[in-house]
DNA sequence: TTGTAAGCGTTATCAC
DNA sequence: GTGATAACGCTTACAA
């Protein structure tokens, strides 16, 4: 398979390649007749501009990188598609890499994108990770990076946020204010600042209408997980009578085993999960959940990066907070 | 930023820097202790090679790309990560793409990757595509293709299909042993070869019962299209006694409908669903269905490429048909 | 075994 | 306005 280059082109045309190259990026001058008849015959002879040469001469890719946890989960997908929005309309692209949980293939994914000179990094943090040194260095080297929702405080970046605290709140809220008491929470993954904040709404909910504060029970975030606790707590007759759940994935998991076992949701125990996902709607019963803003935080870290990326050093890095939506339904209700 | 180049290396080890790039390409001679000398001190120095100017170089990039319509469903993930399996074993790398549905979309990804220096393209197609001179054209041009799962018979590829037609046999033989009469299949996306098979698997089956054929019914591979077509029979009074789906999230959506309007699965309405998803196990009741050998299916697609890769030219296009197996769950019981 | 130099497809800095 | 030409970082004949 050859590449038809911008020799080519010049060849056919007897005009420099520099002629060439300044018709297809006008910050030139040139003739718009020249310009013109370049664009034509280029476009005859099916020219693409070779964007690997393009990046070697300008040490510049116009390609970001995206590295998220999983795809598994509907959330990462639904944030990347935001962020691929507002990338397409610069003219950048985006390099998707998923660590899959692992803090090695995340090193290893940022190192492969850092090479490829891509422009700038949008991460979401697999749960393991406890290199807040090796992000510190990577921005001190003046790589670009936001990072979103699976973040740690130390980790000096622009990023963006979900108020987990604000609507773990709500949430734990929702089920007190029904009445239910001995609420557990299951925990995300630790040392993610997203858990830590879940778990303060959590307790401070409690607080907020001076009640004892609910068992909290490690638990993570996905579906096994989910499943193994409720198993634990059924094991060890430790049914809690309402649960918030890490996120859906943990909450839907968490449901299946107590049906299973004969519980009745919401009957016997109501659940509230997090992260609204496409299960929600559809599990028996439905089930209530935190719905983030995903298409949003994908596009906010897109723009943070970009305008990161052309103000080169001198900027400031952003935290911004983003709002969701508690979709009440029939896994909390109350039945009297 | 500042990467340390070849020069770098070569400059403080007074050596050319030939040598240095021989010193990492172990396929020339090179003294073994000028060699460990110059890989020593590379590390030191912190070098990395600069794939983008490798790729300009080699004309070959050691990347190859994967486009799939979607991330949403667990299906391509598993996929990918098989793939990414072996290519990683090869020291290739994944450049992976969504197409979104879109015929468009799917088009400028290929053109991305291809522009980018693929040394190969691992494609899903989405439902719209029709275009298959234009995947001929790229083949014609030597640049290898695997296809897996949705693709059409017009396109001469390499391909990793799942056997479609056998597995949607013995989905609705399923139904029809247990005496289930009057069973519908909701169809997936039209033009594409799986959905064409997964048609003649059910109508086969009928006729190896000698039984009339059930009715057949547009629906495409979304949960909202199983809500529609579940929504439309119940409209028309024409709910039928059992169904087979296009795929789990068009059974998962006509479930939840008929649910909500009173009918009881599988009591009133018995439901098999295909491509096992995360939901089949969650479903309430959980969902009987195809489950198909994803990370197989990534793996296979990833070795076939390489192998065409590497004979250049001198291949023969293959067709490889993975099995399957049938999860029966409580969907689909006979109810006595 | 090592060095020299041309080339990969661009962009960018000079002249003219 | 346009054309040479030197980068960008690496590979690879060909010489030495």
């Amino acid at each position: 398979m050859k590449h038809i280059t911008i020799k080519d082109v010049a060849k056919k045309l007897n005009v420099s390649i520099s002629t060439v190259s300044r018709a297809f990026n006008n910050k030139y001058d040139i003739k718009e007749e020249t310009k013109e008849k370049i664009l034509k015959t280029a476009k005859e002879l099916g020219y693409k501009p070779n964007p690997i040469a393009k990046k070697l001469s300008q040490q510049r890719s116009f390609t970001i990188g995206i590295i998220v946890p999983e795809f598994s989960n509907n959330f990462f997908p639904e944030v990347m598609l935001g962020a691929q929005e507002v990338l397409l309309k610069e003219g950048c692209q985006a390099l998707i890499m998923q660590s899959n949980h692992s803090w090695e293939v995340e090193k290893k994914n940022v190192e492969t994108l850092v090479n490829n000179m891509v422009d700038g990094l949008i991460i979401s943090l697999t749960s393991e990770s406890k290199n807040n040194a090796y992000y510190n260095d990577l921005i001190k080297q003046n790589i670009p990076i936001v990072f979103f929702n699976r973040t740690v405080d130390q980790i000096k970046a622009s990023k963006v946020l979900f108020d987990d605290y604000k609507w773990a709140m709500f949430a734990t809220e929702h089920l007190i204010v029904q009445g239910y008491k001995n609420i557990t929470h299951l925990e995300g993954d630790k040392n993610l600042t997203l858990t830590k904040n879940r778990l303060r709404g959590f307790t401070d909910a409690h607080k907020k209408y001076k009640l004892t504060v609910g068992k909290v029970v490690p638990c993570g975030f996905k579906m096994e997980d989910g499943e193994r606790v409720a198993q634990e707590m059924i094991d060890k007759s430790e049914v809690p009578r309402a649960i918030f759940a890490a996120n859906d994935s943990s909450a839907v998991g968490a449901i299946s085993v107590f049906k299973k076992n004969g519980y009745s949701i919401p009957k016997d125990i109501a659940i509230v999960g997090f992260t609204e996902s496409n299960l929600a709607k559809h599990t028996t019963p439905t089930l209530t959940s935190v719905e983030q803003p995903t298409n949003d935080i994908g596009q906010t870290a897109a723009k943070l990066l970009l305008e990161q990326i052309n103000t080169k050093g001198l900027f400031v890095p952003q935290t911004i907070v983003l709002n969701g939506r508690l979709n009440i339904r029939d896994s909390s209700v109350k039945i009297i």
